[in-house]
DNA sequence: ACAAAATGATACCAATATGGTATCATTTAC
DNA sequence: GTAAATGATACCATATTGGTATCATTTTGT
């Protein structure tokens, strides 16, 4: 049970340098050069993040990526969203025949509360303060 | 990402049952005659949980469980704990020579605050409080 | 024109976690 | 002694996550 998986911890880490390079083109030589991950896993990461417009990307010879929004607006809880799907901590496994009563359920309505406070929390995150 | 699994939902439901019969002995059969789970694989949760000191159980005919500690003392954050292990929200994929200073990385502290707080809330719902 | 260096697209495989089954042994009540 | 229950254990199925491989396309520099 994690929040942060390595697709959005190496996403996070990728995001931040690219973010520290000021809008100079980077390429996934110079971060695998910079970070310990392997390269086809993070060019897939890339290009998912490309598509889903965090990034921008630049082909040919001394391509590589930009961000494509301010590190500002960029939030951990996008990033969770964009590799894993909506934040859903808890997934009622009865359907309404046995639980007596789904919208008064006490175990839903407390799980339901704690979800909606992590991802408040993951949504206050953004890579601007990640940064050094 | 789920906080609840299968595992742990059944679990639940089952003790809630079991917690709701005073003390009466209750079998699996009649168990899976309220609810509609799988047979072995109920068996197979019932059997961890009386290893873990939550149920007492019988053997032979008429034989079945009951709780072995006060509803009121069994909590939603041990039950996950028994069947997934410790509350680990992140698990920082980087080791020490990448990430500059663990002891004050901002993410990591960031979703460690918020492991904490989860695994508050999850300590904090006992099975009494979720019976009708 | 052409080669080198980059991303785009896509298919595939591996490892892990979770969900679930099957079988036989043991215990107990009647 | 038999039926009805749990104990133990090995096994399989499915989904998610992590990761590889390959070829196509684009761009830059000579
Ligand atoms: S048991 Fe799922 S909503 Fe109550
Ligand atoms: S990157 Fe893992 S602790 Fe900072």
């Amino acid at each position: 049970m994690r929040l942060i998986s390595k697709k959005t911890d190496y996403a996070i880490k990728a995001i931040c340098f690219i973010a520290e390079a000021k809008g100079r083109v980077v390429s996934v030589a110079e971060l695998i050069r910079e970070f310990d991950m392997p390269r086809p896993f993070l060019r897939k990461i890339l290009q998912i993040l490309k598509k889903s417009g965090i990034l921008k990307s630049y082909k040919g010879q001394d391509g590589g990526f930009t961000l494509a929004i301010p590190a500002r607006e960029i939030f951990v809880a996008n990033l969770i969203k964009i590799f894993h799907g909506p934040i859903k901590l808890s997934r009622c496994v009865f359907k309404e025949r046995l639980c007596s009563d789904v919208k008064t359920c006490a175990l839903k309505v407390r799980i339901d509360t704690i979800e909606t406070r992590v991802a408040r929390e993951l949504q206050s995150i953004n890579i601007e303060s990640l940064l050094k």
